[in-house]
Formats: C-alpha cells, structure tokens, sequence
RNA sequence: CGCGGGGUGGAGCAGCCUGGUAGCUCGUCAGGCUCAUAACCUGAAGGUCGUGGGUUCAAAUCCCACCCCCGCAA
C-alpha cells in the first residue's frame, strides 16, 4: 500500500517508524516542515520525523505553503494510497485531502469530540480527564473534525505528565494505525461522524498557559504542573534581591490539610517548599530557577534560602523606592 | 556572531568588583547522646576552584581563547 505520511512532531515518530518497518506499506514520501531555527545557536535543524525518513531514504517533501499549487501538485502526484498526518502544523487544503485514494486520515492524541486542537494531550491532563487516547479519523476540511474510524483509549495515571503521555498515545498511535489500515483497505472500515454538541478546544499552549494561579485549588495547580511538564512548564515567580525571578516547577504534591494565603511559603524543608493555594496548599518538589539546573526543592534550599512569608508569583514588588516607572505591568 | 545566567570537595551555593593560607548548608565516615529519629553533640575524610594560555613576587579572583550546562527566544 503507497502511503505518505504528514508529520513534524515527535509524536508522530513511532507511527512513521512503524509505517516505514511493516512489509505491507510503502512509505512513498515524508511531508514535513521546513527545517526551522532552533536552539540557543539559532541552528537550523530538521524534525525528528525528517531524520527518521532520511535515514530510511524516503524522499522529503518540505512546502513553505502547502496550499500553494506546486506544493498541492506535488502531493497529488505521489499517488497516495493513503495519506497519514500526525502533528503535521499546517492546514490540509482539500486538495491534499482528496489526493489519496482511500483515504486522508489524521491521528489526534485525544478521543474526539473532546479535545480539539493543537494541545490534546495537555488539556485532557488540566481538565482532569480519567482517561484520553487517540483517535483516527478521516480528515475533513475543519480543525479536527472528521468522521471517526476508531479510537484506542488509555487511562490517564494519577501522576502522569504531559511527557510521559505524549510518548504512550505516540505509540498507541502507532497501534491504532495498524489497525485501522487493514480496515480501511479491506473496505470494513466504520466511519462515524462526531457529536460537534460535546466538542472542546484545546488551544496551542504558549508560555504564558503555564503560570501557576495561586488561587486555584491544590487539584488544579497540581493538574496545571504535571500538563505542561515538562514544556513549557508550569511556573511562578521568586522574588529576590535582584527582583522575580522565574522558577519552574515539574512536580508537587497536594496537601489538603494545610492552607495559608495563595502563593505564600508557609514551610520549606528537606521536604520540600509548602505553598498555600485555595483551599490546602501544594508542597514544590522539583524546581528550576531561571539560569539554573533542574533539581530538587531540597537541594534548591540548600544554596537558596526560602523563607516562610515569601509570596510567590508576585511580579513587580520592588522595594526601593526611587524608582522610574519603568516596568510594564499592568 | 540573537539576549542573558552559570561552571568552586558527593549535592546546592558564597567568595571574584577592592589578587595573598578556599568558606557555608547538606551529604558521607567515625564516635557520643537518646526508648527512638530525617533531631542533637564531637571529630574526620574529601577540592587540578571547566580547559589552555597570559599579566604578577603571588590568580578561584585580572586579561585572552576555547569547551560544557541553563533561562529567554524558536
């Protein structure tokens, strides 16, 4: 079976893995992004899912517009089977979508209707899902709505992280693909449209989603951290004497007996650095200041004293007195 | 050359500006106290101060080059 896989994120890389090692598809071409400046060097680089195609010598397609008609006509003459995407970061224009002959199917890491969009996996986490998984679907011209052909679930573990579930739905990506592609080419595949009345976005993450609010509960700060672990990152800021510092935070644990004002340290030990929030407190276990390495809040405390009283996320409490309104902030 | 922080005994940091016997907290080891402890007391081990050059009577500290880690930015 010809088939061309869409992809540029990691995520997708177990699946084209897969695609390209399985005696029963060929991987006819690899779309994906231009190689884009990343790093502190500024270097361009190739996605993950370039160098596993490279390395298997499967051609490259990397359109600036993929809706431009050389970029379309290039697609259409590959004379897909079947067109795979995954984390592709641009939009399908319908031409590409009826380029394959069976079918143009999207693998999105939530069970649709619900979690529509660029974040899937970090939402499902925020909103306290019990479980998530992905869904194949054949594609259509809106954002994540297609007619379902199946679903493979997962439960979403008490301490899961965004990262240690983006690599499982990766590889269950994986899987359901291998089971929705004999299906589909023995024309028993379903097709079931979704229920757009329980549909939710899930919106591209910027830094700024990952600001933890004090003022939420120990459940939610807990939540917000362990989705955007590890990026961007849930984080607050330290005030010091050189002004806020900005300090992540990849884990904590909920502490519903103790409470104190929302943001400030009401104990820090070997234990860890004990926040109030609403209704309990979050006890910071593994931080990261600005410039520094990721470690424990018990090594952290060794070389940066935090003393009970200190409030987090408060962004302009400078003390001195002179000063030029200088600091946007509003 | 995108901006910035940093590399000091096992860990996290101070010292560097104003060169001159390397310090703090924790850990480790030994001993003590205790019913007991992540508590406390006493003692000990452990450092080419990222690498290479330079300046100097003398460099962790000043100058130059390079390597590595991290935040921002993508």
């Amino acid at each position: 079976m010809r088939i061309v896989f869409m992809g540029t994120g990691e995520i997708g890389v177990p699946t084209l893995r897969a695609l390209l090692t399985s005696p029963d598809y060929t991987v006819v071409a690899v779309v994906t992004q231009p190689d884009k400046p990343v790093g502190r060097r500024q270097e361009l680089q190739a996605s993950a899912i370039k160098k596993l195609a490279l390395a298997h010598s499967v051609p490259v397609l990397q359109p600036i517009k993929l809706r431009a008609p050389e970029s379309v006509a290039e697609i259409v003459a590959l004379h897909a089977e079947v067109i795979v995407v995954m984390a592709y970061g641009q939009i399908l224009p319908k031409a590409v979508l009826e380029a394959a002959r069976l079918a143009c199917l999207n693998l999105h890491a939530s069970l649709l209707p619900r979690h529509r969009g660029a974040a899937p996996i970090q939402a499902a986490i925020e909103a306290g899902d019990r479980t998530t998984g992905v869904t194949v679907m054949y594609m259509a011209e809106g954002l994540d709505t297609g007619d379902i052909l199946l679903m493979r679930e997962t439960a979403i573990r008490r301490r899961e992280t965004g990262g240690s579930l983006h690599d499982r739905l990766g590889l269950i990506a994986a899987e359901a693909l291998a089971e929705a592609l004999p299906l589909l080419a023995g024309g028993q595949a379903p097709r079931t449209p979704q229920d757009n009345t329980r549909a939710t976005y899930a919106a591209k993450l910027s830094r700024e989603n990952g600001e933890i609010a004090w003022t939420a509960t120990p459940g939610e700060i807990d939540r917000r951290i362990r989705a955007m672990n590890p990026w961007p990152a849930a984080h607050t800021f330290l005030p010091t004497a050189d002004g806020p510092r900005k300090l992540k935070v990849f884990s904590c644990i909920q502490h519903r007996r103790d409470s104190g004002p929302a943001g400030e340290v009401l104990r820090s030990d070997r234990r860890g650095i004990l926040v109030g929030s609403s209704g309990g407190a979050v006890l910071l276990r593994d931080i990261q200041l600005e410039g520094k390495k990721r470690m424990s809040a018990r090594d952290f405390l060794l070389g940066h004293p935090v003393t009970p009283g200190t409030v987090f996320g408060v962004v302009s409490p400078l003390p001195s007195s002179s000063l030029s309104p200088q600091r946007d902030e509003n």
